[in-house]
DNA sequence: CTCATGCCGATACACTGTATTTTGTTGTGA
DNA sequence: TCACAACAAAATACAGTGTATCGGCATGAG
């Protein structure tokens, strides 16, 4: 009786722990979307009962706020720009590359306060660098802003991809062939600036348009630097 | 046997329509929430079975297409300003407000690309004002950044208020009170800007920072109208 | 050795969206 | 008037969901 006939020893199931739940749970929304990530799924690839999991967590949503406060890992700068146009657009840019890379994160996006750990550094990173140059409660603003800007470019971005990728046309071809609905609507008459931009407007990507008008707003929190309200 | 004692006549189902189906739709998610928005709740409020739905429509996602559509008949300006920024600051304020009647719109905002007529109306309400004063791409830039910040800030302030009903408390003390959690997290040190944040910032309302971070949009498009790009 | 405690898997429940099958009704041709 | 075909609607069925509850088992205390 040689090592290789011993029995394996049971493979003790490893002890479970958020961090282990949490990343299960991404990769499955990763491979399949938000809606694979059910808590079943998630148990059955830890091979665990699914009441298991609610030792750890004590609702779904509770779930759903630890894979979001994850994914700020991803989103925190290793190392954080002095400047705070540079952080800003850091910000914006890192969560929008997160979401490319984990799409189910469009779905998240701002649908709950996020208040864990990763997600307050965040925030930190992109408040401290305004420290000073203004009051408070403009610096929350700006911050605010920017990241409402962002949760709304971002879930028009991933919708648009998902649909795109649904009807498996490019964007143009998509708005121009959308069935003969679209075309109808528009042959109507009722809506001439939009038939306009359908036929007349060039086609732009959507990273040069989510830059474009994140600068727009980075402007006007300049503006507001600049002179702070009276 | 006179008239009364006739068996009324078994008051035929009134016939369905899309129309019907998405009142109805629209009413369980305002009583209950978006989840109460179930096929078979509204099959059960329309009096008919489940499956009579899908003569209808063709699946769940499209009755979500169609609710949407719909709360944006309520958007639309009965009559629409011709100043592009009082059209824009329109389009934004109506939203909100749409939001905060039908809260559930929240989670959908910008979930999928929105072409009902009433969206496209919106639309075209919104970029009709723009047409002349700058290129074609500068003025879709302007709706879509501008919608990016409504969609952005309605769920923030949708999601805030979600939270600071399910705890009763004001959002300030949430925010001073969040269990001993927070308060931990800031008693690290690693988040100073946000500390000052929390403890220094005053309470702003809701509808005062929309608008402010609103303002700031229009003011960054007033600034691209004034310059178009090279 | 006995008993109590706490953990963990299995089972159970009330729902979901939707496919499929069964039933009923109504119009038609003979 | 009857037989049958076509179609609309209802009922049933299925595979899944989040979560409450129950039962057994293993481990530690006395």
């Amino acid at each position: 009786m040689t090592v290789w006939d011993r029995p394996e020893p049971p493979t003790r199931p490893l002890p479970l722990d958020r961090e282990r739940i949490v990343v299960a749970a991404i990769a499955l929304a990763d491979e399949a979307g938000l809606a694979a990530m059910s808590l079943r799924k998630v148990a059955a690839r830890l091979e665990v009962g699914p009441m298991r999991l609610y030792g750890y967590i004590s609702t779904k949503e509770e779930l759903f706020d630890l894979v979001v406060d994850e994914v700020h890992a991803e989103i925190l700068p290793e190392e954080q720009p002095g400047d705070w146009r540079e952080a800003l657009r850091a910000y914006a840019r890192r969560t929008r590359q997160a979401a490319l890379r984990h799409e189910w994160l469009a779905d998240l996006l701002g649908g709950r306060p996020t208040m864990g750990p990763n997600a307050l550094a965040v925030t930190e990173a992109t408040l401290a660098p305004l420290d000073g140059l203004t009051d408070l409660d403009t610096a929350l603003r700006a911050v605010e802003t920017v990241s409402a800007y962002l949760t709304g470019a971002i879930r028009r971005e991933i919708a648009n991809l998902r649909a795109e990728r649904a009807t498996g046309l490019s964007k143009r071809d998509w708005q121009r062939a959308f069935g003969p609905y679209l075309r109808r609507m528009l042959a109507t008459g009722r809506f001439p600036a939009l038939t306009k931009a359908v036929y007349d407007g060039t086609e732009v990507d959507a990273e040069a348009s989510f830059e474009t008008g994140l600068d727009w707003v980075l402007d006007a929190v300049a503006a507001k630097l600049a002179r702070p309200p009276a």
